[in-house]
DNA sequence: ACGGATTGAGAAATCGATTTCGTAACTCTC
DNA sequence: GAGAGTTACGAAATCGATTTCTCAATCCGT
């Protein structure tokens, strides 16, 4: 049934040895072109694979990758529509496109992954220890630092999503908060605003990302010379500035946090975008439907899963570690629109 | 760093053939209790960790399963909201479900999952061959079939999620979607309505699961001797048996069917559960805010994979080729209440 | 107490590829 | 054309555990 390298060698009339020097491709060794011709036709033929395990134990290389998840479709009930606690329910959205960039990547690369989920008394480590080259860790900043920590030690290459900060000895890839909220913050001033308010920083915000998200806020307004408001967490506070002419548009943290700004909007009695411009971060699945079509800054989630593999990947070749930061960019809807002011001008 | 069979060997006094027939825990071989008890003792103070590689080589057994898993977090960006196309939505809540109820029974059993998303030139099985004992696929019964039939001729186990009928020599686990439909209309029949409707069987509708729950209607209504109504699938027509006093209870096909019902009642003027009584199937995330709080049969998806991995497991013990459908259960909230007509008797 | 059965444990073969090392044969160079 | 340097290839060691085979010691019934 299934063909061994001595049996290649035989038919071909060479030694496995040889065999293997012209399989495995890599260069150093001597083997006349006629002579490797031959040998990898007859593997063709007679439809050799190398068997996984006996390289495995002759290279220690196992040629799989592991992937720690967290927090994926847990039995966490709260759902979009109702507790729109910001964190789980982007990432519910976010996990979907992980898997999917993940395993686009590691096909392409023809890299088997193990996926594991961190949780029960063991670490994922020990599951993984002998199994995987290189392991890719997706967890939550807030809750999985502790996760992070534990594989300092890893005498495996580890390679962090979600994080720009972690313990050194490994590898970061995330998105770039900070360009995404000088690119939203940018978007609005482009178009005339000159009154831009941040929403968000409520107290929950421990954030990395969300705190990048307002400093790319800052960095944009102050580049431009505009006055930087203060970040507000209240609806009605809000609506009171725009009542007041103090705000004619809104940067908010997240998606979902600019659903709560339009909803306090709407109910006041304010359109957008004719009274106020609002744009959103992150372009969750359904966001073509919040406000009326929300303008958004893209999250490439899937973008950095994959790449996430492909450091991984060049890392377990040699590349020293190294951290990634993924340029998000904007995607306009309907809910910015050039400033009244601009168009009276 | 890492100990061999033959470290232990040597600081126990004894050969590393008796540490592996003792580490190995297989019945059948004579080692004297005391000489056992010293080996695995003398291997816990090493931290001895049978290397996976080698054993793999020489038992053929890799301790891994496969997981093919389609139709998740894909690109596709239908929402909840927007087109509500049955599958897709339903399926993206389930899959999350899916990897969970995976991932727990398979770090419960200490087994490895490799997941691949199916896609691409290749066959998932060039990823997986020679690197997993066992294979569990989760696919669309309707896209899928290509690739169980793909897999037919493989030399390796097979166990077939979201379908009853595979091909010959593969396992199978399923929900039963016929006791869940008997299980729902029974439900309604309990709380009085003799005028149970069933809401589905539109065009589209070639999947196996509906067709079931359809059939497990029909069976609960003769069963109790009251007539089996034609099946809608349009909302104006089922307000039209509403009002004419042909219906008073709706079973749907699915949640999103049941939130489509509760939508065209509400828009004219019906009340539910106060002029109808309306249960769905699935019980997908926000089903507690659909039609302020939906009775609907739970779908269980994660126990579904759990299953899925164990009968794996049980067939890679040598237990034959099995097919196992799992109960649903009947979630009660508050769209369906007992029938007027039997509060007035 | 003797031959046959059973128990306990080690020596060595084995899984199938990779890699080192040795050695012909061949190519230059002066 | 002799010595130095390459090139091409095979023999054999190696990775680390499992499993078979072998052998000695012990047990047992008569």
């Amino acid at each position: 049934m299934k063909v061994k390298i001595t049996e290649v060698a035989l038919a071909a009339g060479v030694s496995s040895s040889t065999v293997s020097k012209v399989l495995s491709g890599r260069a150093g060794y001597a083997v006349h072109t006629a002579t490797a011709e031959r040998v990898r036709q007859v593997a063709l033929d007679l439809g050799y694979v190398p068997d996984v395990a006996a390289r495995n134990l002759r290279t220690g290389r196992t040629g799989q990758l592991g992937v720690v998840l967290e927090a994926v479709g847990s039995s966490e009930p709260d759902s979009l529509l109702g507790g729109m606690t910001a964190g789980s329910a982007v990432r519910r959205t976010f996990d979907g496109a992980i898997m999917a960039g993940l395993n686009d990547a590691a096909r392409e690369l023809g890299v088997p992954a193990l996926v594991v989920y961190p949780g029960g008394g063991k670490s994922p480590l020990s599951y993984l220890d002998g199994r995987v080259d290189g392991l890719l860790i997706s967890c939550d900043p807030l809750r999985g630092h502790g996760l992070l920590e534990a594989l300092r030690g890893a005498s495996l290459p580890v390679v962090a999503l979600w994080t720009e900060s972690v313990p050194s000895g490994m590898s970061a890839v995330d998105v770039d908060h900070l360009a995404g909220g000088a690119l939203a913050t940018r978007h609005l001033l482009d178009l005339g605003h000159h009154k831009v308010a941040f929403y968000g920083g409520g107290e929950k915000s421990g954030t990395e990302h969300f705190r990048r998200r307002e400093l790319g806020y800052r960095q944009a307004m102050l580049a431009s010379g505009v006055p930087v408001q203060q970040a507000v967490h209240e609806g009605s506070l809000l609506v009171d500035s725009v009542r007041a002419g103090r705000v004619s548009a809104v940067f908010a943290e997240t998606d979902l946090a600019a659903a709560a700004v339009f909803q306090a909007l709407a109910r006041a009695g304010l359109s957008v975008p004719g009274d106020v411009s609002l744009i959103g971060f992150d372009d969750i699945l359904g966001a073509e439907y919040i406000a009326g079509g929300l303008t958004t800054v893209y999250h490439p989630a899937a973008e950095m899963a994959a790449e996430g593999v492909h450091t991984l990947m060049r890392r377990l070749q040699g590349a020293p570690v190294s951290r990634v930061l993924l340029p998000p960019h904007l995607i306009v809807r309907r809910s910015t629109q050039i400033t009244s002011g601009a168009l009276a001008r």
